[in-house]
RNA sequence: GGCCCCGUAGCUCAGUAGGAUAGAGCAUCAGAUUCCUAAUCUGAGGGUCGGUGGUUCGAAUCCACCCGGGGUCACCA
């Protein structure tokens, strides 16, 4: 599917018949031979640095290797040119026919083109979102939710067994806080005048339905109960009540999780007692007293011994704490537990996407991942950094107090969530990311959404205006027609531009996948909408290049053909960001 | 003070398993509409890739040290 891995073969098929001629030796490291389109199409169609790469093994200067492996090139009769220019670059020309012809690729494939078999079905668990069921996702949540997404379709585009996994954080202070804020809300609902809610609880409106739901269920045997077996209650429904709302609020969003994994469940289980006794079998764990961080010290810092992880031994730069001074847990030891338990669930690739603040984790969960796997699996964490919400240029100041807080549900409801999804997609995670409510809506080239869906709109509406063409009454125009059409028609520069470049998607997908960078598909669908635009403004210049040429039947059915494919692609790569493509725009 | 991220055109940003003359959008200037959606397109100007060294055929990309901005720094998830 990845054409480049085509030439690829053929370039290593010189290679090989100049190490068997004895010119090039036997045992030559090709690893760094790269095969890929110049940056300046003048240069030809692909390019290669073998002969720069392998100049020093093979003890011969680069322009020498050079016209060696282009005379092997040239004689293998796929290249209409084969040259040598600047410091040994070897430049390959292929007939127009060939690139043509892949469009029959691309209409076969239709937005499954760029499928690649790169990831081999190995088994990836991408962990996103696991904001703590407390309330509803606040905006803060929303980038790592649609990057976690999105990277996961892109690697399952990539042939990747793909888990989408949201940790649960039910277990610590925060759902303590939680369970007692629900209370109060259902002694409200019993008919109490609860006043203001005191400090400390969340005040938030959310909960008052969880209230009236415990009223109803247990009416008001709550408030005799013991205090533990009650608050087991109130916290069990509240949390599954919150998650209901985080659900929602992702549904909202198109995301969807296969697993959703209780942190409490992994306490309940002695799953962590067992996961740190392994490590305390390998001298991984001990008591001892950390120092104090260095240039600022906080008030309340006490010498005192811990249980701690020697992380230093994988990288870290510091041991951590596994027990916290009241002899619970910290955040730390059920986390190990818990990408242990991923690991024998069988998954080798982890990745993990945070939030920009909780950056300073990496390295201790990096080596928790290689002491408990033994090196097995590689985790590789995200981070997003933040997000400015804007309007019309102006920073939005967002607080819970004043109310001015912004929900993950306001912003889809307000501009929709192919925009939102598009433009926290539109940079690169680990920059931060001006979101301007303004920009987002507005139907121009400014706003990449639009002229991404744009692109493939206008190519839909051809194929509606062919469709009811009077010349083209009776002509199939479905994908197999046109996969048949003489090709050969589409001989204009921007047209055999616009094929090359929607034949380098399966070449982006790979490169993002491997690189876990969604973002890379947001910016070629871009220039790929770009592509389109250009060459349909050239049939206004020019009428002879139009889409639709009633005296002409061939050349219309090439270029519904070259239309149809870019339309497949765009749609392709949009499936990745999960994004719709829309197919009208009024 | 330690660690992590960032620094590329006036602005917002792409571009890293090292490749040829560093790219887009906005803004500025000059153009294109009897025609499939001008919601678009064409062209021009604009750069010591934060700085200095190093590695090599070759560096925005890798290494070292600086400068500037942000995040984070036992026991909060």
């Amino acid at each position: 599917m990845n054409i480049f891995r085509h030439f690829e073969e053929i370039v290593s098929d010189a290679l090989a018949g100049l190490q068997s001629a004895g010119t090039l030796a036997a045992d030559l490291d090709l690893s760094r031979v790269a095969v890929e389109p110049p940056r300046d199409p003048s240069h030809g169609d692909i390019s290669t640095n073998a002969a720069m790469v392998l100049s020093k093994p093979a003890g011969m200067k680069p322009r020498d290797l050079a016209d060696l492996i282009s005379t092997a090139l040239d004689a293998s009769g796929h290249f209409t040119d084969v040259s040598v220019a600047g410091p040994g670059f070897i430049n390959m020309t292929v007939r127009d026919t060939f690139w043509q012809t892949r469009l029959a690729d691309v209409l076969a494939a239709r937005t499954s083109y760029g499928v690649s078999e790169m990831g081999t079905g190995q088994k990836v668990n991408v962990e996103y979102v696991s904001a703590n069921p407390t309330g509803p996702m606040h905006v803060g949540h929303t980038r790592g939710a649609v990057f976690g997404d999105a990277l996961a379709n892109l690697l399952e585009k990539a042939s990747f067994d793909v888990c989408r996994e949201y940790y649960i954080n039910d277990a610590g202070g925060q759902i303590a806080v939680l369970a007692d804020s629900a209370f109060l809300r259902y002694r409200e609902a019993l008919g109490e005048d609860i006043g203001s809610i005191p400090e400390g609880l969340y005040p938030g409106d959310y909960l008052v339905p969880v209230g009236r739901a415990l009223a109803a269920d247990h009416g008001d045997a709550l408030l005799a109960m013991d205090e533990t077996a009650r608050h087991d209650i109130v916290r069990s429904a509240s949390v599954d009540a919150m998650m209901d709302l985080i659900r929602g609020d992702l549904d909202a969003l198109g995301i969807k999780h296969e697993v959703f994994f209780s942190e409490r469940a992994l306490h309940q289980s002695g799953k962590i007692e067992t996961t740190l006794k392994q490590l305390e079998n390998k001298d991984l764990i001990y008591v001892g007293v950390l120092e104090p961080p260095k240039g600022k010290t906080p008030d309340d810092w006490e010498a005192t011994p811990q249980t701690l992880f020697r992380s230093t031994n994988f990288g870290d730069d510091v041991d951590r704490a596994l027990k916290k001074s009241d002899g619970n847990w910290t955040y730390f030891a059920p986390d190990i537990a818990y990408h242990l338990d991923k690991y024998e669930r069988g998954y080798t690739h982890l990745i993990v996407v945070w939030g920009a603040d909780h950056g300073g984790s990496v390295k201790r969960m990096k080596s928790a991942v290689a002491a408990v796997s033994e090196g097995g699996a590689d985790l590789d964490v995200k981070i997003c950094q933040l997000v400015r919400l804007m309007r019309d240029g102006e920073p939005i100041k967002m607080s819970k107090r004043s109310g001015t807080f912004v929900t993950l549900r306001d912003v889809v409801e307000e501009v929709g969530k192919d925009a939102v999804r598009f433009m926290m997609l539109n940079r690169k995670n680990d920059a931060p990311l001006d979101f301007d409510f303004a920009k987002v809506t507005e139907q121009s080239k400014d706003n990449p959404v639009f002229y991404v869906q744009y692109a493939h709109a206008r190519i839909h509406s051809v194929l509606r205006n062919a469709a009811a063409d009077d010349a083209l009454k009776g002509v199939d125009i479905g994908d197999t027609a046109l996969a048949a059409a003489d090709l050969s028609c589409l001989r204009d520069e921007a047209e055999l531009g616009l094929i090359k470049h929607m034949l380098q998607f399966p070449r982006m997908i790979e490169a993002a996948a491997e690189a876990h960078e969604p973002h890379r598909i947001a910016f070629y669908l871009f220039e790929l909408a770009s592509s389109f635009h250009a060459l349909w403004n050239k049939g206004k210049d020019n009428p002879a290049l139009r889409f639709i040429l009633p005296d002409q039947r061939d050349a219309t059915l090439a270029r519904l053909a070259l239309i149809r494919a870019t339309g497949y692609v765009i749609a392709s790569g949009l499936e990745v960001l999960g994004v719709e493509p829309i197919e009208e725009m009024r």
